[in-house]
DNA sequence: CAAAGCGGTGGT
DNA sequence: ACCACCGC
């Protein structure tokens, strides 16, 4: 239960995973919502006080400036100076991020009408797994339901290819038949190609849900798209602003030669940093000599076994159906100054916080009819010069806040050993310097029993309120509670797998496979390190034993080998692709390499836990005290009336400079002026007359507390709710004014209402049926459109194809025709083949680009070289009758040379009669 | 001074 | 239950 639902090793490449991943999110909200900001220069920017205000997000523009998160706002204008700088909304006194949260989840709805298997991972981030509609469209295609178009990859990128064209080519091309005998590892590429080829399917598909996203939300995303979580993560990184990316299976060991290690999720941070102290390794690549067993010995079982198969590019954990988070909280830090030193103060936090959280929790119980059970509060608390933080769990008995508030105090003076200081009832004596309340432990209502009264009540009336959606959710828990995730059951039993799988190594590599001799031994070794595995190899306890077992007897050829593969920097291309930006310029090696400390001791460096214990009191104490004396505090607490008023107290208290004896004298003074400044906000008018505090820190607060004001946030949040005008062009087709920022996506509109009236209603088909019933949409219409069209094409450019292209080509003509003039102006008074400014010169096909649209035109040869190729493609089933048709792909235009190829003719049963000629792609797939 | 404010997971 | 860590 507790553990990640994994999948069977026998499947691990038979999933496609996605990530997608909003390009510089917080930006794109920000641009929807003010368009008079859309395309320029943009970073979201948080605590405007301190000059500038800390940037939290920089769109790309921005980035091409130099502009950096990190930055503070002055900075960024340095950089760039006609940068914009929207604020982050304030509200209670700290950043508010309903409406990223808002958007965010407007995506994941999207995200969500493709697949049920959505995981959302953070606020702008999800993983999909859509091995179910990559396989159906492939069983669509085999049926000449569906053509793999070049329009439908557009934007996509397969790494260790120079575009997808270069990676298709390579799939129909690779090796033959059953060359020979069977060869088992032959037969392991051949699935590994099967797996590679639903890579693919699935990017096709990934760029209706991206098209989607832009269509329903005007947001762009990127995406990853892989056999697993890790790796699709990973690769979403390599192509950025709206784009998408492939990681074939072969394409993984190069990969990892550059990788650095620490680039893998899960191993950015001191974990990594141990592994390569350890291991004294730095990539990827160089981690796949290491036995399991060592790895587990050194980092944990668990880690062990997960470190052993990434470095194998393997990662079993399953994409769970997972839509709400599991808490909701927010936080806040009172640095330097500003650290809480007054309990009027602490209550004051305490009780925005704890709005803002019941405020959440309140729209959270509307809309997905569940109550929270538990509280966390977390604070720090400098105690001797030492930040200590702590977190108290306590029940969660009703979403009200003075009531979260008030329970949150008391866990607090609860466990803290000495909460006042020396003489005082309201200055404390241990500044904080966070705090945090976040509520938990979810359940459903209606049937949990213990839901409080106010919450049954509420709960019905919102169910009245919208009664949608529950169905699936109710019924995706349950799946996953279950043993095996959906993947895993709805997985194709691969052919052979087990087989394969045993496959004894050799060390020896047979050179029988014409590779090229260098790259080859790494990927052999990738390669047969797969094939070493067993199955079963989850990291399940003992079976470490044989798993090692195989593992070091085909690691021994290595081991002798040792680590001397050198990185090569070949694929450092794949590291820092523009995304690099915005990345600290120092980078992953720079960083590893300069820890020069011991490699020896694992240990972190002690910690004044000593010190610290003191302080707290001890867990047995604490429960004694809330048996005994504590009754009383609560009760008092309770009663605000007898509590002494916040704020005003405290700042009373203060003023008398008692506890500063022990503190440092300004600062505990000073500190809690400043923050009791809000008070103001409460109406309770003046706190005593601020101080002319100097500080600069408390003039900051005040401001901040100004902010607070309600109008503002009601304001912006408004706002929000509607689309306001952008500037906008007319589109040269249908005359219609388009917003500037979707005027390509619209011209693409165009494009795709080009394509044959069959291939939308195929799309749309797939969007309605497919979440409705799981009807395997056949008989249909098989009738009409792209077959036809297909067929009357007939011969091998099919015309059909050709006018696609024709198609794609006069759509980027819109852009290069003015790009063209725009070049010929420019260009006018230079000399004829001077590369007008801005300009590029196109590898290609020779022609002037504007940089700006340098992208669009290499994906228009992307494309029509991808058309090219897949015209080309050919399978030659054996016979196909059979249950085992070798699956073989020809290239049947060029270089087919020995390959044989059958061209499937009116002999092959299924699909349209009509159009057999053609098979593209899909006919490299048995039924699966 | 001070990235801030999230959210999640795994170990104990 | 609490902590430490991770990552956006």
């Amino acid at each position: 239960m507790s553990t990640k639902t994994t999948i069977n090793i026998k499947n691990k490449f038979d999933r496609v995973v996605v990530l997608v991943d909003m390009d510089c999110f917080y930006c794109q909200v920000e641009e929807k919502l003010n368009p008079a900001i859309r395309g320029k220069p943009i970073a979201v920017v948080q605590y405007n006080p301190w000059q500038g205000g800390g940037i939290i997000a920089v769109n790309y523009p921005a980035r091409a400036e130099g502009v950096t998160r990190h930055m503070r706002g002055d900075e960024a204008k340095q950089h760039c100076p006609e940068i914009e700088l929207p604020q982050v909304p304030q509200v209670r006194g700290k950043a508010d991020l309903t409406r990223y949260r808002e958007a965010g989840k407007e995506v994941a709805d999207v995200l969500k009408s493709f697949t049920p298997l959505l995981e959302r991972a953070s606020i702008d981030e999800a993983y999909l797994d859509i091995t179910e509609r990559v396989l159906t469209r492939i069983h669509e295609m085999n049926e000449g339901k569906f053509q793999l178009r070049p329009e439908k990859l557009a934007n996509t990128f397969a790494v260790g290819y120079e575009n997808i064209g270069e990676f298709i080519t390579k799939l129909s091309n690779t090796f033959d038949p059953a060359g020979g005998t069977a060869e088992s590892n032959s037969q392991e590429r051949l699935e590994y190609k099967k797996s590679d080829i639903k890579l693919l399917v699935g990017a096709s598909i990934v760029n209706e849900i991206r098209a989607a996203v832009k269509e329903r939300t005007g947001f762009e995303c990127s995406a990853g798209i892989a056999h697993n979580k890790i790796l699709a993560k990973l690769t979403a990184g390599f192509h950025k602003p709206n784009k998408q990316t492939i990681l074939p299976i072969n394409s993984i060991p190069k990969l990892y030669e550059t990788l650095p290690l620490k680039k893998v999720k899960g191993l950015g941070g001191k974990l990594g940093d141990q592994v390569c102290e350890v291991l004294k390794i730095k990539f990827m690549s160089e981690l796949v000599q290491f036995p399991e067993s060592v790895l587990q010995q050194h980092f944990e079982q668990r880690m062990g076994s997960w470190m052993y198969l990434m470095a194998r590019g393997i990662d079993l954990e399953a994409v769970t159906a997972k839509f709400h988070s599991k808490s909701i909280g927010c936080c806040k830090r009172f640095p330097g100054k500003n650290a809480i030193t007054g309990l009027a103060t602490l209550h004051h936090w305490l009780n925005e916080l704890a709005s803002e959280v019941t405020e959440r929790l309140e729209k959270d119980l509307d809309e997905n009819n569940r109550t929270a059970k538990q509280l966390t509060v977390s604070y720090s608390q400098q105690i001797d010069n030492v930040d200590v933080s702590s977190t108290r769990s306590i029940a969660l008995v009703a979403y009200d806040a003075e009531r979260i508030a008030a329970d949150a105090l008391d866990a607090i003076k609860r466990n803290t050993e000495r909460f006042f200081a020396s003489n005082s009832t309201t200055a404390l004596h241990n500044p904080i310097k966070f705090l945090g309340i976040s509520a938990g432990k979810f359940e459903p209502n209606g049937a949990g029993k213990g839901g409080g009264i106010k919450q049954m009540f509420q709960s019905y009336s919102s169910k009245a309120a919208n009664a949608d959606e529950q169905p699936r959710e109710t019924e995706r828990r349950k799946s996953v509670s279950g043993e095996t995730p959906d993947v895993v059951t709805e997985l194709p039993k691969g052919a052979g797998t087990s087989k394969e799988e045993q496959q004894p190594i050799e060390k020896g590599n047979d050179a029988s496979n014409g590779e090229p001799s260098k790259p080859k031994g790494l990927i052999q070794h990738f390669l047969q390190r797969q094939s070493a595995l067993a199955p079963g190899s989850t990291g399940k306890s003992e079976e470490t034993g044989s798993e090692a077992k195989t593992a070091s007897a085909s690691s021994s050829s290595e081991e002798v080998n040792q680590p001397e593969s050198k990185p090569k920097k070949g694929i450092a291309q794949f590291l820092q692709p523009k995304s690099a930006i915005n990345k600290e310029s120092s980078l992953g090696s720079g960083d590893l390499s300069k820890s020069p400390s011991t490699v020896e001791s694992i240990e972190p460096a002690a910690k004044p836990k000593k010190v610290i214990e003191q302080f707290l009191k001890p867990k047995s104490e604490v429960q004694k005290e809330t048996d005994t004396e504590n009754e009383q505090e609560k009760e008092e607490n309770t009663n605000d009336e007898v509590e002494p008023a916040p704020y005003l107290d405290d700042t009373v208290e203060l003023a008398v400079p008692e506890q500063e004896e022990n503190q440092t004298p300004e600062s505990g003074m000073e500190r809690d002026v400043q923050i009791s400044a809000p008070a103001t906000i409460h109406e309770s008018e003046d706190p005593p007359e601020e101080k002319p505090s100097t500080s600069k820190a408390s003039f900051v607060e005040r401001s901040n507390a100004r902010a607070d004001a309600k109008p503002d946030y009601k304001e912006t949040y408004a706002e929000y709710s509607f689309q306001v005008p952008e500037p906008t062009l007319e589109c040269p087709q249908c005359k219609k004014p388009i917003p500037e920022h979707e005027f390509q996506s619209h011209q693409d509109f165009h494009f795709a209402l080009s394509l044959s009236q069959q291939q939308r209603d195929e799309f749309r088909n797939d969007l309605k049926t497919k979440m409705t019933s799981k009807s395997p949409l056949p008989a249909k219409r098989p009738s009409k459109a792209v077959v036809s069209a297909g067929s009357s094409s007939g011969g091998n450019s099919a015309p059909s194809a050709n006018l696609s292209i024709a198609r794609f080509l006069s759509k980027v003509s819109p852009e290069s025709v003015r790009s063209s003039s725009a070049e010929v102006v420019t260009g006018s008074n230079s000399k004829a083949d001077e590369v007008p400014e801005n300009h590029t010169k196109c590898s290609d096909c020779g022609k002037f680009i504007p940089l700006d649209s340098l992208d669009q035109h290499n994906d228009y040869h992307v494309a029509k070289r991808l058309q090219q190729e897949l015209n080309r493609l050919e399978v030659v089933v054996p016979s196909q009758s059979t249950s085992k048709p070798a699956l073989v792909v020809v290239a049947s235009g060029a270089s087919s040379s020995t390959k044989r190829k059958r061209p499937a003719n009116s002999s092959d049963k299924v699909t349209s009669p009509v159009k057999q000629k053609l098979k593209p792609l899909s006919s490299y797939f048995t039924k699966l």
